[in-house]
DNA sequence: TCAACGTGAGAAAACGTTTTCTCATCATTT
DNA sequence: AAATGATGAGAAAACGTTTTCTCACGTTGA
């Protein structure tokens, strides 16, 4: 029809070898009937000449693409990349490959990939975005393949992945209290966010029911104000500081170094999202609750593969561990 | 052979259309001879039953398959991201899509995730990592498939595109000068860094001969080291500096604020790269370069579809200008 | 010696498309 | 009225696999 190929199928392999294209199909699949001399040398054959077989004719075949797509509104990464990370490393073994689509928010470019995506067969969609209790802008029910949402809101029913703030939060207050810190406040972003009101409620809940939880944005700004706040009144300053992600922590630690007073000696910072580069170059560089994104990613790519070879997942909300990554920001690898 | 699915075919549509599918084919693809009345009532029962063509079958007929893989070890996405982002926006409109492999520098991961593309038949691959003096663990040459270098190395005669770190470098310079600046001095990385060493170059032809550069590591710490250095001694220190990336900006930045010395008031700072969390959330934000990788994808996207579909494209490194993102950090809108 | 059986290998169908060819049918021209 | 041409639509082949069927041949057993 159109420009045909070089490539080596296994008609060429069949005829070098002087048998049929279903004896070499058979003898390269381990399956059917055949001496076992014409099944080495058929092998061998097809080694020599370097036959690979077209994937797009066995999935035609099978109705199984080896391909998951992976839908995503995070335009900056963050949370994208290490679940990629994870989703690739699980399924690369199953010879699976998978398709990024960045859609910002749009919902006719999410449109287009996903028909794009479901043209080329592809045998489940994992959704993530940069908010989990955020929904991205298309409605992945009712697809004719298997969705799995991964850190973002997902539909009733459905499979959905997620890091469990609780989980961290709790990690943190621990840390916190084992390195001897009494007076512990959390400053995180705005309470709008359902991650910000599930790690502050866990927060309370590990340290007084009415401790101070500090809403603000999610910048180092916010982190450099909650400080001023806490240390330009009379009231008792805290010896421990739980920021709600990274960027805080490092605006809380540089307001901190500016008036002198010492991390960790006197004040133990614990971050949130094990964000390297925020987390490593703060001086000193951050303890700081890892959400293990990419454990959520092989998770997601298991999942998916589960459901596309038809095997029975559980529905609903399930939340995976946090880790705690420690540094210097807390102190104590002994008790301060 | 294996689990039908459900979805609907051309024969669906041709049984409830009551013709043939050679028929149907022809209808929606605006093509053979046929009555209107039957085209347009064949596209009507189409749309109804919601027939969309198996890309599957096509790539198998056309030996095409409409995706594209995007080869990467830069784990953490500074570059690919943006680069990702513009090969998609490029090629979503012609029905591609793109796998996306991160392969760590691991060449063995490296040949799994390229075989495996190679046996999906990707129209080309596009490679590229986080350093432009640098080549992928996997030797990419001889493929089946045409490959395009984007931002790393690349075997000589291939086509290779880059971004114009001399262009950068003018561009940065140019705005100093601009501003009124008399005494500038360039801190950047190492150079070891090719990057680093044509910037350098280009700062030294557009300042003086024998103007101030200071090879250090890409980190904050070497910004602020590098104020120690310049303001440490009796020398006349600068009025503007040009940083090699933003996070040595962000280091130079701060620095110079703890030295009570006013940004943009008294130093000019402009960076590199526009990383948008470093860039925007440095006091002030930084004016820096930015080397349009979004654009530069959209160009190696564009490319790798030029080859996949036989037009000729010219090999050799092709250099593709930088911008001036202007904040607040290098001062004057108008000049100072 | 003949039937039954096991073995090795090929033919053909299938997956879902597109395209080339062929062939009726009907209208136009001589 | 017969030959020519235009039109509409279907049959079949092709893409590269895998799998089911079929079949020839040789061996075993009675």
């Amino acid at each position: 029809m159109v420009a045909r190929s070089n490539r080596v199928t296994i008609h060429d392999v069949a005829k070098a070898a002087g048998v049929s294209v279903s004896t070499v199909s058979k003898a390269l699949n381990d399956t059917g009937r055949m001496a076992l001399e014409t099944r080495e040398k058929i092998k061998s054959i097809a080694a020599d000449v370097g036959f690979r077989p077209n994937a797009l004719a066995r999935s035609l075949l099978f109705n199984r693409s080896f391909t998951v797509g992976l839908l995503t509104n995070d335009t900056y990464g963050r949370f994208t990349l290490p679940l990629m990370s994870g989703i690739s490393e699980a399924l690369v073994d199953h010879g699976v490959s998978v398709f990024l689509c960045a859609i910002e928010d749009d919902p006719a470019l999410a449109k287009v990939h996903v028909d794009a995506m479901l043209d080329k067969q592809v045998d489940g969609i994992i959704a993530t975005g940069k908010r989990v209790d955020r929904s991205l802008p298309v409605d992945l029910a009712g697809l004719p393949v298997p969705v799995v949402y991964a850190f973002t809101e997902g539909v009733p029913g459905s499979v959905i992945l997620t890091a469990d703030d609780s989980d961290g939060a709790r990690l943190a207050v621990e840390r916190l209290r084992e390195v001897g810190r009494k007076s512990i406040v959390h400053v995180t972003g705005p309470d709008s966010f359902v991650s910000a009101v599930e790690r502050a409620d866990a927060f309370r809940q590990a340290v007084a029911p009415d401790a101070l939880v500090m809403h603000g944005t999610w910048t180092e700004a916010w982190g450099h104000e909650a400080v001023a706040i806490l240390w330009g009144g009379d009231n008792e300053t805290p010896d421990g500081i739980f920021c709600g992600n990274d960027q805080i922590a490092r605006g809380v630690v540089d307001a901190l170094r500016e008036r002198g007073v010492r991390v960790p000696e006197d004040v133990s910072i614990i971050g949130f999202d094990n964000w390297e580069i925020f987390a490593d170059q703060t001086r000193p560089a951050l303890t700081t609750v890892d959400m293990n994104l990419k454990e959520l990613g092989r998770t997601a790519g298991l999942t998916i593969l589960d459901l596309a070879e038809g095997r029975a997942v559980e529905a609903g909300l399930r939340k995976l561990p946090c880790k705690l990554v420690v540094r210097q920001s807390c102190g104590g690898d002994r008790k301060i």
